[in-house]
DNA sequence: TTCAAATAGTTGTTATAACAACTATTTATA
DNA sequence: TATAAATAGTTGTTATAACAACTATTTGAA
């Protein structure tokens, strides 16, 4: 039997992702902050210090798409890239004063955001469904 | 209690769909055909001689994206646009006989996808998944 | 009936993604 | 030690997304 745009569960999480990015997106606008960038501050926030290559595996995306969101990020002031002294291959990437004090901005907003989109679903559900997630990932490895 | 990038399951799907749309990418790239522009192809091959702007809410998409994936997909001869004679406003959209004939190729390729997907995952896991991926676009909503 | 509002589609801009091809630096090995 | 291989990062290209601003056409309302 033919299955339908609403069988594949790969279009759901896909619409139900951009659905999402969307009003991350209009969230951190004020802050002239992108999502993906956010998701890099937000790693910066926990510890800073870490190498683009670094960042690039901890959020699993390309190594290219890291160099082109820290340039901004720097430009923007967040952050500043020096490099490593013992091997010059390596730059670090350092909050400034502004990107440090824009996470006490931004993370209570973020936490808020993630109650309303969880809001009404039980935390057994919320592991289940990141298990299966996990399993889908997996699968497609 | 301070949140980490795997408590957010905004970013668990978001890492999810990256995957997944990549797998799907390199899976349709050698028939000329990017992953969203197989989203229109797949609408089409259910039934052709939509508008642009039916494809575009069928796919909860905004209708440049669409402009510009049709003028693709019409400049690669899977598609043609012919304004409506009614309403000069319209632009329909149907299937050339190559588009067509895509369709015998690709559809048995996502369908096989989809249970590489959902492999090793129950029915019911599914339908539970569904039901709370659409709780989460409506909470945002 | 005429002009404003609504509707369908297009174009420009910015922010991702993925891949290929590139430079600079360091390491390993013959 | 000289050079090949490995590693870190950059640049170019194509394909989305979202939004603002635009044109063309049709509808609606004074």
């Amino acid at each position: 039997m033919k299955l339908s745009l609403t069988d594949y569960i790969s279009i759901t999480i896909h619409q139900t992702d951009l659905k999402l990015t969307s009003c991350v997106k209009a969230m951190l606008a004020p802050f002239n902050l992108a999502p993906e960038q956010n998701l890099i501050m937000m790693l910066l926030w926990e510890k800073d210090g870490l190498t683009q290559n670094e960042i690039a595996e901890k959020l699993d995306k390309d190594k290219t798409n890291i160099t082109r969101m820290l340039a901004s990020l720097e430009q923007k002031g967040f952050i500043k890239r020096s490099m490593s002294s013992n091997d010059r291959r390596f730059l670090h990437v350092y909050l400034t004063e502004e990107g440090n004090k824009l996470g006490d901005k931004i993370i209570p907003i973020t936490e808020s955001f993630h109650r309303s989109v969880v809001s009404g679903i039980t935390d057994k559900e919320l592991q289940e469904v990141n298990r299966i997630l996990l399993k889908i990932r997996q699968n497609v490895k």
